[in-house]
DNA sequence: TCTGTATAGTAAACCGTTTTACCTTTTTTA
DNA sequence: TAAAAAAGGTAAAACGGTTTACTATACAGA
């Protein structure tokens, strides 16, 4: 490959001169300019970042370091990002410390977990990355982020114990408050939810979000029509069947699998969603529109999440930690309605 | 950050030694070996790897270029690819073209892929990295790689017009076969297809598949029992309804998606899948389970795709091109077997 | 004519490593 | 005991760039 010094020898010039060009400095005659210009294209040189990157101290990358990327909502943040800095020239260092494959949820592991994140930061410290983004996956907060790290870190779809971390998360309060809302506005009164693992951080904004609206439209609050799904299917056709049995009119599934579950219990009694009950889902997985009828649900703004952390990295990499404002960005879900809500 | 040289000013040694240490280079006493070792820790030494890897013209580091990330099989390649290197201390750089998000669909831009393509490469390049794994995304042949590029190359999911680039996909043909056949076991002799579009290699090779398992049953092809079904769900109700007024008892659906069209079509005409039809997908999505019954479907090996791309790739770079035995790889399907065959 | 200021260009230091060639000192061997 | 070999260590060059401080020439204005 061509260096800066065949170049300066190839048009009789000194690397200084070479490299000027190269960085459109000014003080170079518009004739050597272009001889050195069209050399360096014939040679197709291309710079050496080791080298560069050496002298000058910053190498514009940044890593993405992943708690599993094949998580249903992980590439999707990765790519918001990407598509962020897409006309900035920046470049990516992916870690992918596959947690959930490695450990597979035998129980939490948090020493571990710890140790990983610790290894993979100083793998990306050790090359020199600007910034780290790093993506949680499923825990809301997360307590395994070194204290104190010398390089800038954004999180994104989780926080931090350590407050001044800044983070990006979807608020999901305010997504419930909305579907809540939503079926309300379709005329329900009684209100079922099938909960998510009832100790999530999620779970628990969400009822906030769905007591909240509850309470706008003079709604009272029962505790029974809440029921644990515990993310998977199979609880949740139980938690559908006591909702059912309470004669809810609508349900709201903290995500599109346990809706699956709706759909599967109401099938079986002869029920059809969208027709004898309302129902919406979270998340928007690929799932949804494969239902029949296709399900209404909260749309996670994932590809958002990823363009407003790397929104913040840029602005940390130009103006410094101290020019953002504040620690904690909530970005709001979004309601795609489809055919599970009664007309 | 502490460098070498400041390690080597605190011990009284020469940065050849300190060196000669932190590479377990054998001329070293023990005792000023470990004063060495211990004064690195305390200062917490991190290698530069600028520094490192412009004297060694080696990065150990692999630069992964994805066409579209959030394509839904594209994350699990990736995540192969992660698994292989895992313990071989090599580091990840994502190029992630966003070719689907950005010229979404609108005709197929040969030239504007090339150029994203060739762009992508030489930053790659300027970057230093050892290798680049490709993993295209839906076309099966690739005709945008440009020749001779002078960093190792392997393509995942895809294989190129330029036949000495090693390529890893899977067998599209033997998993029609052993679709196909499964149908056959199954006692059907009248089995429907629901192709993807029929200009696809994929769709040519399966329609391969489907055709010697039938030959090896000696069932007689018909022409009218593969409809086209484009990929997509709308188009899949249509085939469907011809392929049952054919009265097939069976369906082979090239996606799960157009599987989907097929659960839709049946519910309308009081028909049940697993009973009245037996069906199976191709792909395993997360659909593929969430359909009632669920679906037995051809799994895609994109862990093991992405797991081999990375063993040709290592292959590679210890031993040479010339190590490597062929050049097109291909991976075997599995067939997921669930509740849509009846017993 | 002299001074001052652009303009065009260069030499050399530097970034943090690895590595080659060399130098002492000590130990082994004949 | 002398020569050879081993052990422990170092100076300096190199990797491919950027940047600072400097030089030489040309040209303008007084």
């Amino acid at each position: 490959m061509a260096t800066i010094k065949e170049i300066a020898k190839a048009c009789g010039v000194s690397i200084s001169t070479v490299s000027n060009v190269l960085n459109n400095k000014s003080n170079v005659g518009e004739d050597t300019r272009k001889k050195i210009l069209d050399t360096a294209k014939e040679m197709s040189y291309i710079p050496n970042y080791m080298a560069k990157n050496l002298k000058l101290k910053t190498t514009k990358t940044i890593g993405i370091i992943t708690e599993d990327l094949t998580v249903f909502n992980c590439a999707e943040i990765v790519d918001g990002i990407h598509e962020f800095f897409d006309e900035h020239g920046y470049t990516f260092l992916l870690g992918n410390l596959r947690l959930y494959k490695k450990y597979d949820n035998e129980f939490y592991h948090k020493d571990v977990y710890k140790k990983q994140v610790d290894t993979e930061l100083n793998k990306m410290k050790a090359k020199q990355v600007d910034g780290i983004i790093y993506i949680g996956a499923h825990c809301r907060k997360i307590n395994y982020i070194p204290q104190g790290f010398p390089i800038p870190l954004v999180l994104a779809y989780s926080f931090c114990s350590n407050p001044d971390i800044p983070s990006v998360i979807f608020d999901d309060e305010e997504a419930a408050y909305q579907a809540t809302s939503a079926l309300i506005k379709n005329g329900n009164r009684k209100i079922g939810v099938i909960a998510g693992e009832l100790s999530s951080l999620h779970t628990k904004e969400r009822i906030n979000g769905y007591k909240r609206a509850l309470g706008d439209a003079g709604i009272p609050f029962r505790r029974n029509l809440i029921q644990e799904g515990n993310w998977n299917k199979a609880q949740s056709i139980c938690a559908c069947k006591t909702l059912m049995d309470e004669a809810v009119t609508a349900i709201f599934a903290m995500n599109d699998i346990m809706a699956g579950g709706v759909y599967e219990f109401t099938a079986r009694e002869e029920l059809k969603v969208g027709t004898d009950l309302d129902l919406i889902g979270f998340d928007n997985r690929e799932v949804a529109q494969a239902y029949n009828p296709t399900l209404t649900t909260m749309k996670l703004p994932l590809n958002r999440i990823g363009r407003k952390a790397a929104e913040i990295m840029i602005n940390i990499l130009e103006n410094g930690k101290e020019s953002i404002q504040k620690d904690l960005y909530k970005i709001n879900c979004e309601l795609i309605i489809r055919d599970s809500l009664r007309k």
